[in-house]
DNA sequence: TTTCCATGAGAAT
DNA sequence: TTCTCCTGGAAAT
C-alpha cells in the first residue's frame, strides 16, 4: 500500500487536476452510489492528506450553510489505487496508489526526467500517451458521466476529451473537464462533515509531512508504552503515514532493533528517527517512489531499500543475513548485527 | 486456471 | 492472535 508519501501526493494531485472545478460524481460500480449522489455536481474546494487518510472537500450546497462543507474520505488500505487519465493539459501520473506493477513503472517513469524521450517534455509526454492507450472507445454513457456535466471551461482549441469506460470494480468516479480519476479497492471511501473529519483526525498521530507534526508528541507516544517499537511505528495514533518499508526502513537507519520497548529508545534516538522520517518521506512525496538508501550503500541501482524484503540476503552495510519474522501479521525485516537485539529481560 | 501475495486496519475471538 | 474486507498482478499449477 500506499504510505502516507503516496496519499500527500494524491491530496497535491486533485488540486492541481480538479481544484476549483464541478465534478461529476459516479460509482460505477455503485457501492458508493448514495455518496457520490450527495457530491455530483459540487465543486473541489479543498485537498488534505494526514497520514493514510485523504479528504476532498466540496462546495455545500447553494442551501446549506457556510458550515456545509462535505468530505470525501478515503482510505487505500492494501489494494486501493486512483487511475487518472485526461487531456493533454491533464498532467497526472498514470495512477497513484497500490504498487502494481504498471504503477510503479509509471511513478519510476516520473522520477526519471533522463529516461530517453519523446520530442516534447518527456513527464507530459509520458503522461498523454498512457492516457491515450488506456482509453477504451467511447462507448456510451457511463451512467453519471454524462449528466451533471462539468463547467465547459475547456480552453480554446483543445481536443475533444472522452473519458473511457470504468475499468474493473470502480467505486468512485471523479470527472472533469479534462480528466477524469477513478477508485478503485479502497478500505474507506465516505463522505463525512467537518466535525466526523475532525473525529477521525484526533485519533491520528503526528504526520512527519505535515507542518504541524509535532516530533515531540511522536517521542513521548513511543515512551510512554512497552510495546515493541516495531509495533508502535505501525500505530497511526502514534506516527501518522508511517507503513511497513518506512517502518523497517527508518528503524535499520537509526540502528534500532524492532523489538526493543518503545520506553527504552533514547529519545535523542526518537527524535533523529522523526527528522529522518520527515526526510525520506518528503522524498517519497517528490519521486513518488520509496528509496532509503543512501548513495555509497547503494551497490545496484537497484539497491532501494536496506532490509525491506532483503531477508536472507546480505546486509548492504556489513554482509550480515536480514532476518526476518511476523510481527502484528506483518512482514518485519532487520540486520541482526546493525540493529543491537535489545536486552533480554529476565 | 488457480493460488498467492501486497506499502492496511478494524472487528471478532 | 486470527479473521475479514477489498483488488489485481504475478507466480504456481
Amino acid at each position: 500500500m500506499p504510505e502516507g508519501h503516496t496519499v500527500h501526493r494524491l491530496a497535491h494531485a486533485f488540486a492541481e487536476l480538479f481544484g476549483g472545478q464541478r465534478l461529476a460524481v459516479s460509482s460505477p460500480q455503485g457501492r458508493f452510489a448514495d455518496g457520490a449522489a450527495l457530491l455530483d455536481g459540487h465543486a473541489l474546494v479543498g485537498t488534505e492528506a494526514h497520514g493514510k487518510q485523504l479528504f476532498l472537500a466540496f462546495s455545500p450546497a447553494p442551501d446549506a450553510g457556510a458550515d456545509g462543507v462535505r468530505w470525501l474520505r478515503v482510505h487505500l488500505g492494501l489494494y486501493g489505487s486512483w487511475t487518472f487519465a485526461g487531456d493533454e493539459t491533464f498532467r497526472a501520473p498514470h495512477a497513484i496508489g497500490a504498487p502494481r506493477r504498471r504503477v510503479g513503472e509509471e511513478e519510476v517513469a516520473l522520477a526519471s526526467p533522463d529516461e530517453p524521450a519523446s520530442p516534447e517534455s518527456p513527464d507530459e509526454a509520458d503522461d498523454v500517451v498512457v492516457a491515450i492507450e488506456e482509453a477504451a472507445p467511447a462507448t456510451d454513457a457511463t451512467p453519471g458521466a454524462t449528466d451533471a456535466a462539468p463547467e465547459a471551461d475547456a480552453s480554446p482549441g483543445a481536443t475533444a476529451w472522452h473519458p473511457h469506460a470504468p475499468r474493473g470494480a470502480v467505486r468512485v468516479r471523479l470527472l472533469g473537464a479534462h480528466g477524469v480519476a477513478d477508485l478503485t479497492g479502497p478500505t474507506a471511501c465516505e463522505v463525512v462533515t467537518a466535525e466526523e473529519k475532525a473525529a477521525v483526525q484526533r485519533r491520528l498521530g503526528p504526520d512527519p509531512l505535515r507542518p504541524d507534526g509535532d516530533g515531540e508528541a511522536f517521542v513521548a507516544a513511543v515512551r510512554a508504552r512497552r510495546r515493541a517499537v516495531g509495533e508502535l511505528l505501525m500505530d497511526q495514533s502514534v506516527v501518522a503515514g508511517v507503513g511497513n518499508i518506512y517502518r523497517a526502513e527508518a528503524l535499520y537507519r537509526a540502528r534500532v532493533h524492532p523489538l526493543r520497548l518503545g520506553r527504552d529508545v533514547p529519545a535523542t534516538r526518537l527524535r533523529a528517527m522523526w527528522a529522518d522520517l520527515a526526510e525520506l518521506m518528503a522524498d517519497g512525496v517528490a519521486t513518488g517512489r520509496i528509496v532509503t538508501t543512501r548513495p555509497e550503500d547503494r551497490h545496484d541501482p537497484e539497491d532501494r531499500w536496506y532490509v525491506y524484503h532483503r531477508s536472507g540476503r546480505p546486509c548492504l552495510v556489513c554482509g550480515t543475513k536480514v532476518a526476518e519474522a511476523p510481527m502484528a501479521g506483518r512482514r518485519l525485516f532487520w540486520c541482526p548485527r546493525c540493529q543491537r537485539a535489545p536486552r533480554r529481560r529476565p
